[in-house]
DNA sequence: ACACAACTTGGAAATGTTTCCAGTAAACTG
DNA sequence: CAGTTTACTGGAAACATTTCCAAGTTGTGT
């Protein structure tokens, strides 16, 4: 059952050090070589162990994902965007989902195995809330994705130019401004902030462009689709349309859109909804959103900390998305 | 930095077979040399590479654990009682949240690193629901905790049963009696059953005592308080008290309570509430509970393992964990 | 005191890779 | 065409353990 590299090689026709040069894509192996052994490995089926790799080879070819796992579509799509370019580099990738700070400690101690990665990508969470001198207590590389943090090479999302797009798209409208925002109550350690600078943007901007976001005007509900519609109810059966809501979330903005229908309010025209994320699915329902690049913002950081893990040793690099608004119908006058 | 066995066994004055010997727990070493083995381990605070084990042994000393990261309370408490005692058995567990069906395809279709454990402790799932044929298309050792099946050793609580406590305690006062229940909406393919066996066990039991749970008298929301305590106002507000509650869970129940103190009811007496869990903070609430000893059930579940993973190979064992009512204030009369 | 079994123990072999070091063949160099 | 790079390649050594085997030590029964 278990094939070694020392079948493939004899299959091949080849000594065991080309087989291994041709697992690790390493350039001196003639073409016709390495196509010979990759057959052979395909035919046989042939899968390396990886603790020998280890062993052997001294990298454990492991990176530690820190996340708030909440289970939330943006948090599967920057997953599939880090875990795809990490697999890309020959790097696997371990979980650990932070529920709590013990956890993050225990981890950081920890010198068994599945803790023992050879640098660290850690999604969203405030590291100044975290350990006051904004630094992880480990020597190992540290990219931070959707969020930011001097010491450290940081990918994220302009959320304050995001609610500014939204909010120069709804300013010319009739009608009442809106918007919710969310909270994230899971774990108060880790708190975002992405959605307060979407709103802090959104409200800004709307100023800018004459028109007042008042602060009764702004709700903030948990996040999941039964709050939203609450607060969507909320609104829309308290104001005479039109209406305008900027949501901090595509999920909030699709409580506004469900509500909208069960109240047979058009959208586009009574209610006018901008989301923010543009996941997948907001095309299909015609939502307005603010696009932000999730697998690409993983993808980013998978690369700055392969990068780091192949001995780049400079300043901590900042690598900023810029969203983009996407227009359909739910801002778009139906007569079009 | 890395220490070896070779270091420990100078250090030790003895050969690295009888290190290993210490390491394994291997019987037939000198009580006296395996004391002075272990105090070399442990001034040099040597750690055992965990690949090197894995190429030499054939084992990883390290177990996936596959949950719903939904960062619960449960959940928290669960993972404790797990990795404790599999610590204890020098075991590494490594957390696989699993958020949709296509990850675990991943995970045990993966040959990597991260994922070749020795064995899969597996939290609530049904995996009925996921594979047909009700087994995970692995060879490794596989434990359910908190669910049961056929095919494995599984740890489960009867939920039932804790759902028949508390209509017993129920049954024998004045008023309406309802339920709130919970379901689960973050992944259809892992459904939890366990909240289903509490209502259908409190209303058998409910039944048998004489009272009927109407089928208008049971509600359900998705898990977290905001929802709990809608629905704890449409039954507080509608009904003429006295009232008894059964939540499915404490974190409802809390809503229940939260609910009559704004509403100024009197809990234990216009309003009595059960809940489902007795997490620590229940006591300080005086919430009547049904107690489940958590991270017992992740310890037992841990021990099912540890014992698969050292040679035991006969038919699957089941666990089954009573709940047991705790009685506090919100179902006492405050004349006590 | 002797034969024999049971316990301990050290160290070599084995595990499945990577990497280094030669060595050969091919490709330039003038 | 001899001399030198350059491009490949095979295989031994190294990695940090476990396990096996032989040898030494202790204990037991007579």
């Amino acid at each position: 059952m278990k094939l070694t590299i020392q079948e493939v090689a004899e299959k091949a026709g080849v000594g065991v050090g080309t087989v291994s040069r041709v697992l690790n894509n390493h350039k001196s192996v003639r073409p016709e070589t390495r196509e010979r052994v990759q057959t052979a490995m395909f035919e046989m089926g042939f899968v390396p162990n990886p603790h020998a790799r280890r062993v052997a080879g001294g990298k454990s070819y492991t990176v530690s994902i820190i996340l708030q796992v909440i289970g939330t579509e943006f948090y599967l799509r920057l997953l599939n965007g880090l875990e795809k370019t990490l697999e890309a580099h020959r790097y696997d990738s371990a979980l650990f989902p932070l529920i709590g700070r013990e956890r993050i400690e225990r981890y950081l101690n920890s010198s068994t195995l599945a803790y023992q990665s050879d640098g660290i990508v850690m999604a969203t969470h405030n590291l100044g809330e975290l350990y006051t001198d904004g630094k992880l207590p480990t020597r190992q590389p540290v990219v931070i994705v959707d969020g930011m943090n001097e010491n450290y090479d940081s990918v994220y999302l302009d959320n304050r130019f995001g609610g500014e797009l939204a909010a120069r798209a709804l300013a010319g409208f009739d009608g009442e401004v809106y918007a919710i925002s969310v909270h994230q109550d899971i774990d108060e350690v880790f708190a975002k902030t992405v959605f307060d600078e979407r709103i802090e943007g959104f409200k800004a901007a709307l100023e800018e462009a004459g028109k007042a976001l008042l602060e009764s005007h702004v709700s903030t509900v948990s996040f999941n689709l039964d709050n939203a519609r609450i607060a969507a109810r909320e609104i829309l059966e308290n104001t005479t349309m039109p209406v305008n809501i900027f949501a901090a979330a595509d999920l909030v903005a699709l409580g506004v859109l469900e509500e909208a229908a069960r109240l047979k309010l058009e959208v586009g025209r009574d209610v006018r909804v901008i989301g923010f994320d543009d996941h997948p699915w907001s095309a299909e329902r015609g939502l307005t959103s603010v696009h932000q690049p999730v697998e690409a913002m993983g993808a980013a950081a998978a690369e700055l900390l392969v990068d780091r893990l192949s001995g780049y040793d400079g300043a901590p690099r900042k690598v900023r998305f810029e969203p983009r608004l996407v227009e359909r119908a739910s801002t778009l006058h139906s007569e079009d």
